[in-house]
DNA sequence: CCATCTCTTTAACGCTGTTAAGTAACCCCG
DNA sequence: CGGGGTTACTTAACAGCGTTAAAGAGATGG
């Protein structure tokens, strides 16, 4: 996820069925009209069950009880839909998350860092797609605006700031990105990475092979303390050696 | 790129034609049968033509002069094709870098990872490449040894040069990833990303809109500034505050 | 001379994203 | 009430994808 792209048709709603059309009884009962978020939706929830790989426009469109080429109506190719799927992952992470104004740098950074982690994680493949598309609007600025004032509040200049965000930004995708690789979901774990195995292959080089154990587990636990690395060196570098940002 | 996985067979190289067949003359002058590593670097070089997405199996194929189902001779399926790939990226980039044994761990950490920074970017979508696939072998522990043996050295705590060392390389991983998103390769950059015209979309986000010119410009000093952030935050949390580590 | 092994081709399969054209239901205007 | 127009979808089809099975050619070795 790089930056938001200019923004597909944005077909305007119809303004809602008002009333239930299964309620008015006998006739053929036509299905409430697809929209852009409802597809987003499915196809999230699909993706949690048959990966990116097997993320297919009739997969998604047969979920949704359509035809794969009904989907084009809504997004002009399947990348557009990806977008939308991104942005909704953020959007709903953006929801969950939410802290307060008062909130000081570090303890924001650290609720945004985990909250990106935990919202790609809630995805097969969730970090795949997120740094493959683009937001499709600008909702996401919202959060970046307040991220920043913050910082500005803190004393961070305005340079400072974007790289503060930025460098916990992107070592929390590249961490993901590792993290699913090996576990695709929590709890399951994809083949070939068996820890034991591992060690054997590599008993020429002993630091490595012990150093399995420590990389491929408990991951949580990496995240933290690879993020607060992060966090020490953002204290470190732009924050005066005196108590300031208390 | 997570770890390496099993070795597909591992044909036996028929020991060379020992003189170029083109040389005896006449005959229909059979070419020399291919080997994983010129596909391997056959499809590199075509990455950078046409990109992740247009590097098919016919397309590398036809470059080998060759039919694309003789590729399955050599590989298992394209997964495996690219991890040969990824794996001989890795190995170009260890054959130029090379710190001597002496080297302290943080310029040594500094020059790992702005090695591996420059193989991704050596290659279009390289950092997708790299981080979707899995060493083939296990020569890429030569230098994972010789870095956590620089750390130990240093008085790290394995623990600690394993945060170290991964924090640094999902860093990397992800800075390039975000970049490439961007700017596929050097020079040329990926349409709808105006600059100016994000800011106009960002007119309500002032902060969000500045921060433009210092995220989608000169990432050169991005990636260095973010990792030197990296290092400072490894050394304040894991160096002694003495000068131990000179 | 025949058998075997190595490497490649031919042909085909099912699946993919995507397009063009057709169609049914709804809305509004006269 | 009756027709255009728009909206939302279906049907049919296309080129191209990764992949497989089978056949074949060329070298090697008994």
């Amino acid at each position: 996820m790089s930056t938001e792209a200019a923004e597909p048709p944005e077909r305007t709603e119809p303004s809602e069925p008002a009333e239930q059309a299964e309620s008015t009884g006998r006739r053929p009962a036509r299905r409430a009209p697809l929209d852009r978020e409802r597809v987003a939706d499915t196809a999230l929830r699909l993706l949690n069950e048959v990966g990116l790989d097997g993320l297919t426009l009739r997969a998604i469109a047969k979920e949704l009880d359509v035809k794969a080429p009904a989907l084009y109506w809504h997004f002009k190719d399947k990348q557009a839909l990806l977008d939308e799927m991104a942005t909704e992952m953020y959007r709903r992470m953006a929801a969950t998350l939410a802290p307060g104004p008062g909130t000081p740098w570090d303890e924001r950074l650290l609720a945004v860092s985990r909250g990106l982690r935990d919202a790609l994680l809630g995805y097969r493949d969730g970090a795949k797609v997120f740094s493959g598309s683009r937001f499709t609007g600008v909702e996401h600025a919202v959060q970046m605006e307040a991220n920043l004032r913050c910082f500005a509040e803190a004393g961070f200049t305005p340079a400072q700031a974007v790289r503060a965000n930025m460098t916990a930004y992107v070592y929390t995708i590249g961490f993901v990105t590792e993290e699913q690789g090996v576990q695709p979901l929590p709890g399951e774990r994809r083949e070939g990475y068996d820890v034991e195995e591992r060690a054997r292959r590599m008993a020429d080089f002993p630091l490595s092979a012990a150093a399995g154990a420590e990389v491929f587990q408990d991951y949580d636990r990496q995240f933290e303390e690879g993020l607060e690395l992060v966090l020490a060196g953002i204290r470190a570098t732009y924050v005066m050696t005196c108590g300031k940002s208390s």
